[in-house]
DNA sequence: ACATGAGTCAGACGTTCGTTTCAATCGAAC
DNA sequence: GTTCGATTGAAACGAACGTCTGACTCATGT
């Protein structure tokens, strides 16, 4: 078993630390301290931390981005024309794949994608590549011919919604947890839930009519 | 027409500061800047920077719940039992109404519930008072009436559902002026899309049988 | 006229920030 | 054994951070 190297190390302890604190909250010497190696080790090997985020947010979202097109890609070759529900789980699981019930990395991997989708510091928006946008435009063209009558900016607001809820539903927007569920929701019932929640919602019929 | 007093001027620039660049990402030194008072004026009015954040969320989420609170009050003055569209309604339409279309001032409010919310700092997890968990759980007890057969669990998640889609539907406006959705920026639309997508997934069948 | 107290001010406190420097160290190629 | 590029080490850089101090302003009450 070979140890991680050092720009792994600081890769484990960056991802951590953004997704507890956030990127302006998070100081490289939280980071080198973490990882157990020297300060200046940040900058020989991502340059500075603005790139590190970024490095950081890429290696959790591409295997997500990956699995949404591998499964709109197999939904496609088994039928032409997917239901809502088979695009809603394609679109959504690879997100709750990610995060195994009981996993507590895969835990600390949602926090971070909530934490980088919503942080406000500049850094935090500027690392994405062509291939998120490319996935989302298959999906939308899909969405589009499962759902007629909806208008192309309702499709793509509720396309927001299902980002919105698989993603934010990871961070306890309440703080407080509720008295009526002191359990902690596992990864396989909050996916089963969200498939649920999300394909009643993108059936929805049209707010207005269209063409 | 007087002068605001420092004490208003502080909190107007911290909540467009937070609201842009989070709490750990705004500096003391730069909200009295653009409230053009004293660096000290801060430490004298509200004691810490913490403190400040408390005082500007506590003045933006106020009206919000208290709306929430007498909409479920004059809806169930109505009916007894109302329908789950009228609960989203009244849950989910007094996060738009602080957000009149055109309205710059409204927007800044959205994203600034948005950052503190998902701020990960832990100042910004400590100024809830107890109105939000009083009205959240009035909410809960009403919607689980309208909604028999759903477990506490999936309702609880159901719930978290709907201020995920108010919330980061009101991010993806601020940050992505995309020509697409420049039109469709406008609160009245927005609001009826989402009380239309919420509808539907509240009133999803339960994912698994309960009781 | 004078004392009072809330409010404002410039300035400095010690700390932490991201980044940089440069010497020391290592493994492999020659 | 020597050389050399790649990596790590300790230390320091200037800037910015949140907070605090003590003097100053000024309307108000006496």
């Amino acid at each position: 078993m070979a140890l991680p190297d050092t720009r792994t190390k600081i890769l484990d302890a960056a991802e951590r630390l953004f997704a507890e604190h956030g990127y302006s909250g998070t100081s490289v010497r939280a980071i080198t301290d973490l990882a157990g190696v020297n300060l200046a080790a940040v900058g020989y090997h991502f340059g500075s931390k603005a790139e590190l985020l970024a490095a950081v947010a890429r290696r959790v979202t591409e295997p997500i981005t990956a699995a949404q097109s591998a499964g709109l890609d197999e939904l496609l070759a088994r039928t032409p024309d997917p239901s809502v529900a088979e695009l809603v789980e394609a679109f959504a699981g690879p997100f709750f794949d990610e995060m195994p019930a009981g996993n507590e990395s895969g835990a600390r991997t949602s926090r971070l994608i909530v934490t980088i989708l919503s942080d406000p510091a500049e850094e935090a928006r500027s690392w994405t590549g062509p291939d998120e946008d490319t996935v989302r435009e298959r999906y939308l063209a899909t969405f589009a011919r499962a759902l007629p009558g909806l208008a192309p900016q309702e499709l793509l607001f509720r396309m927001r919604g299902i980002l919105a809820v698989t993603a934010v539903d990871r961070v306890e927007v309440y703080h407080r947890p509720s008295p009526a569920c002191s359990t902690v929701t596992a990864g396989e019932e909050a996916r089963r839930w969200a498939i649920t929640f999300l394909t009643a919602a993108m059936s929805a019929p049209p707010t207005q009519a269209w063409r």
